[in-house]
RNA sequence: GUGGCAGUAGCUCAGUUGGAUAGAGCAGCGGUCUUCUAAACCGCAGGUCCUGGGUUCGAGCCCCAGCUGCCACGCCA
């Protein structure tokens, strides 16, 4: 441990300005001919709009281009071959005469294209169109101008969710990370998007931890330096006492009554449990660089469940059964018979019921047209049913429904293939996660770049530390279990954080020895010739289509890859092609590379979170 | 039992929703620094895509049946 590791470094402005266009937009250059060439900022959408104008083709046709091969071009269309089946029609020849007729209307401009098979149409961009290409979309402002929508909605993104009086711990990395990274997509992608920390502030554990405080005469305005590890050691001996006896629960059970009743001297102490608990909380969100709009726990609806009761059974989807007021789906073939359960026994509340009521909350009060919940799939069971409950209710009411998402992910496992656990199999802490993975990090440093002040030193193992963390997580499909490994994520070979950062610093270094800033001496570029210029060139104008995939599905693991692609063109152009070399028109296109490489990595990676250096 | 997710190179994983000869990284082997960061680059080798049927011009991807593993299923969240 060094001291002064936990003064989180200055950070730059993670999010990207935006401007938006449609991505559908292109911006047209004269060419010196008498053709206008078309610089699509995502050339497949690009293409598959010109080839739906120009085709002929019925209403069915759908071009469907998307990135190829690179041995057949850059782009392929691929939707002749379904057309052509369908009206038993040979595939090759109207693959012939579509394109005659899109070439004929002079949208091709600038591209090379030819019939490959039983009926592929691949296109090609030349090198004078991959260099305007990068003249048009020349910073990180214009190439995000290029994917937004307008009016897109506002969403909320519901993630990491921790409970109070525990520390958070390794399993709330992945809804962290991943839900930051969406909230920044979305909001990239034009929507409103709301950070909501749904935390788990309410219920059956504040009657232990009541009686506990209480009984031991904890003093909850004089915590220790650690104290939510006391809040945690104190509900452990709650717990305890609980289950000690049928006097001693109800004794812990009366301690809850009381609490949900408001008596004062109660909810003084679970104002300061969940105050205590916040600011640890804050400590790692600052620390990672997150910031909520929005901290509405559970305990922000208790009174707003009697109405959602009232309502479900009004429209007579809620009934009582074996004492509870639950939800069935008859037409369901498991929750005809599994209830969803949104009023216990008891008569109090649980998950379902503030889950209804905060669906209710963010339609009504913060206009919500869609909310994503950024959790783990094991409780994909009790959001499908949530789901369906609110279609139910809402159709029955005449509210308008949101689209409902449950971006689900896998458990954290350890070398061993299960959960990640200490070695003593207690669950690890976020915060000591952090810290070993900046500690690791500045051990790297220091070997490999001993001449850095330490204070330099420092800042590197933090940003690279914290990022590699993150990066592991979201380059791995959200939807399976991963794998966690210091080995993997912190080395510099493959898909991590270490090579990712070491690329955006060898390109700041070029600018650095040059003399010059990013952006400079670039307007004599002559057309890329090199195989490593062409290839990086193309990968550049591969972003658009890249972010259309991250966007559909919200899976953060493709901007890795493609960042990580980005990356190696980057790296084998420049162990190839000499940068500030003596020819003014080689010396400006290889600045050009190195300038448009620098703004789609940065941008990718504060997308995802991470922070960037200049220097490691 | 019902349902969900998964099974791809020795290991960890991608595979753009049905497209062309299935791709990376580790690990293994062999090369490249007096030149902009070698924390890098280039090359070689590595495959019964769990099994068996089916659908069609075309299947790792879709359908059916099995095998294996993880997970969820009445008062936790």
């Amino acid at each position: 441990m060094f001291p002064g590791l936990h003064a989180p470094p200055t950070r730059k402005a993670a999010g990207v300005g935006i401007k938006m266009v449609s991505h559908r937009t292109g911006i047209a250059l004269e060419n010196g001919s008498q053709q206008a060439m078309q610089i699509w900022f995502n050339p497949a959408s690009g293409l598959e709009a010109a080839i739906l104008a120009t085709s002929g083709l019925d209403a069915g046709f759908r071009p469907d281009v998307r990135p190829a091969d690179p041995r057949f071009g850059d782009f392929q269309a691929n939707g002749v071959l379904p057309y052509a089946k369908e009206r038993k029609t040979n595939p090759r020849a109207l693959a012939v005469a579509t394109l005659d007729k899109v070439r004929e209307s002079g949208a091709l401009e600038g591209m090379s294209a030819e019939i490959a098979g039983p009926g592929f149409i691949n296109f090609t961009l030349s090198p004078e169109y991959l260099l305007r290409w990068l003249m048009t979309y020349s910073d990180a402002e214009r190439i995000s101008q290029g994917m937004a929508q307008e009016n897109a909605g506002t969403v909320v993104v519901d993630f990491s969710s921790p409970n109070t009086a525990k520390e958070m711990h390794v399993g709330h990395i992945r809804s962290t990370v991943i839900g930051e990274a969406i909230a920044r997509l979305l909001a990239l992608k034009g929507m409103k998007a709301l950070r909501d920390n749904h935390i788990g502030d309410w219920g059956t554990q504040f009657g232990m931890l009541i009686w506990a405080v209480k009984s031991e005469g904890y003093d909850l305005d004089n915590p220790c330096e650690n104290a939510v590890e006391e809040l945690q050691a104190l509900y452990g001996r709650g717990y305890a006492h609980y289950k000690s006896g049928d006097e001693a629960a109800a004794l812990v059970r009366e301690e809850l009554v009381k609490l949900q009743d408001g008596d004062a001297e109660n909810m003084r102490i679970w104002r300061r449990i969940t105050e205590i608990s916040k600011e640890s909380f804050d400590r790692i969100y600052k620390r990672l660089g997150i910031r909520f709009d929005m901290t509405l726990g559970e305990s922000f609806y208790c009174d707003k469940v009697e109405r959602v009761y009232k309502e479900l059974c009004a429209c007579a989807l809620a009934v009582e059964d074996q004492g509870a007021l639950v939800v069935f789906h008859p037409e369901h073939k498991r929750f005809a018979t599994q209830p969803f359960i949104i009023r216990k026994g008891d008569g109090a509340s649980n998950y379902a019921s503030t889950d209804l009521a905060t669906i209710l909350y963010r339609v009504e009060e913060l206009g919500a047209t869609e909310i994503i919940y950024v959790v783990d799939s094991r409780q994909s069971d009790h959001f499908e049913q949530l789901f369906l409950t609110v279609e139910k209710w809402f159709a029955a009411t005449g509210r308008p429904l949101p689209k409902l998402r449950h971006v689900s992910f896998g458990t954290v496992l350890g070398e061993s293939g299960k959960p990640f656990k200490t070695k003593e199999g207690g669950t690890v802490k976020l915060r000591d996660l952090l810290d070993e993975a900046v500690e690791r990090c500045y051990a790297m440093v220091s070997e490999k770049s001993p001449e850095l002040p330490e204070a330099e030193r420092r800042n590197i193992a933090e940003v690279v530390g914290l990022g590699s963390v993150r990066y592991a997580d979201l380059s791995q499909n959200r939807s399976s279990d991963y794998v966690f490994s210091w080995d993997k994520m912190l080395a510099l070979e493959g898909n991590t954080a270490p090579y990712l950062l070491y690329a955006v610093a060898r390109i700041h270094s070029i600018f650095r020895k040059a003399g010059l800033k990013p952006g400079e001496c670039e307007s004599a570029a002559s057309a890329f010739e090199s195989p490593e210029e062409l290839a990086l060139a193309r990968k550049l104008a591969a972003f658009g289509p890249a972010m259309e995939g991250v966007l559909g599905d919200l899976r953060p693991h493709l901007l890795c890859s493609y960042l990580y692609e980005l990356s190696g063109a980057f790296s084998a152009f420049y162990s190839a092609n000499r940068v500030m070399v003596d020819e003014e028109p080689v010396k400006a296109r290889r600045l050009l590379l190195c300038t448009r490489t620098l703004a789609v990595l940065e941008t990718g990676l504060h997308l995802l979170g991470l922070q960037t250096l200049e220097r490691m």
